[in-house]
DNA sequence: CATAAATTTGACTCTTGAGTCAAATTTATT
DNA sequence: AATAAATTTGACTCAAGAGTCAAATTTATG
């Protein structure tokens, strides 16, 4: 009879492709936000991995697939940073300001960070991306709105200040690399 | 002896081209602003124009000098509504929000209007181009502080606010077509 | 109208970069 | 070691778009 143990992971093949392909996905993605969409090469991104292109394409069908995982691996992450239940916080403008530390932090930081380019997105893929952030914008809305019910954060029009809130943080991108 | 009167204007052929070229530039610029700029071909921005390519490189010798002259066209735009003098505005604060809504109105409504894609431009263009963001920065900045001294804005950082400031303008281009 | 300069055009060239594919190489497993 | 699947590669094709140029056309003016 003969048994065998799995001592490690029995290395599961879909995990590590996926892995791979979130490699690609972030490196891709870090580049992206240094040189833009337009002026980063398929090449270009597989000579970053020490991979060839036709390599890379095992990993992702082509360049605008990658531009929209960029956007929802982003996406995903600020869902999660939303997640995060105002436990501590007092206010909801200590939230939001919690928030917005959490937010600075993954755009500039992580490798996860695009919000960009939204135009090089095909239509199906643009308004996936635009109903995602309309749903963030939804939430942080919520939280202007129960800031000023609590007296947090002064009277006004909730859009506009999400508006603002929104605009700096797409602002980062613009500003990280070109200054401090 | 004959004496030629110049009723009209005696055809200034520098002004025509001159004129024809900001055309181009303007039509090119709104192109840009809703497809993005490497979405954008020169084929396209001629067509927009009822002309052909060839004919567009009379008036520009490459794209890249079209971006530029777009972002020149902004900054030069935005100089001159802050040279407005400050006459009427009581405090600093109501003078920056005046700012405010000429250069909203200057990045939707009028045709010039383009931050974006700096990352296309040579580095030398790129330089100017920054450099004259910085002196925008720099003039609202010491705005800021003015209205900090006259107790129309509350006290902090004032780059912080600043940087709030322009992020929210630069998210216009992203926002204005997408949404309202 | 004649003409010389300004403007426009069609028909190119050239480069870059996306995407493909059959064949070679690597890898986990028996 | 053998093998079958997974992964990687080099050497392509193909399309799009930037930029050019000599020749044609238009235009202001004498």
């Amino acid at each position: 009879m003969k048994v065998t143990v799995a001592l490690k992971e029995p290395f599961d093949r879909e995990k590590q492709f996926a892995a791979k392909r979130r490699a690609v996905i972030t490196s891709a993605g870090q580049t992206f936000r240094r040189k833009g969409y337009h002026n980063t090469s398929m090449t270009q991104i597989a000579k970053t991995l020490g991979l060839t292109k036709a390599a890379l394409y095992y990993y992702v069908s082509n360049k605008e697939e990658v531009l929209f995982a960029c956007h929802l691996m982003t996406y995903d992450a600020m869902d999660s940073i939303l997640k995060t239940k105002p436990k501590e916080w007092v206010t909801a403008l200590d939230h939001l300001e919690a928030l917005y530390v959490d937010f600075v932090r993954l755009l500039t930081q992580s490798g996860v960070s695009l919000l960009t380019d939204v135009d090089s997105l095909c239509d199906q893929n643009k308004a996936i991306v635009i109903s995602r952030r309309n749903k963030i914008e939804r939430k942080i809305t919520r939280l202007v709105k129960d800031g000023q019910k609590d007296g947090s954060i002064r009277a006004g029009n909730p859009r506009l200040m999400v508006f603002f809130f929104m605009g700096a943080l797409n602002w980062l991108n613009v500003w990280y690399d070109a200054s401090g």
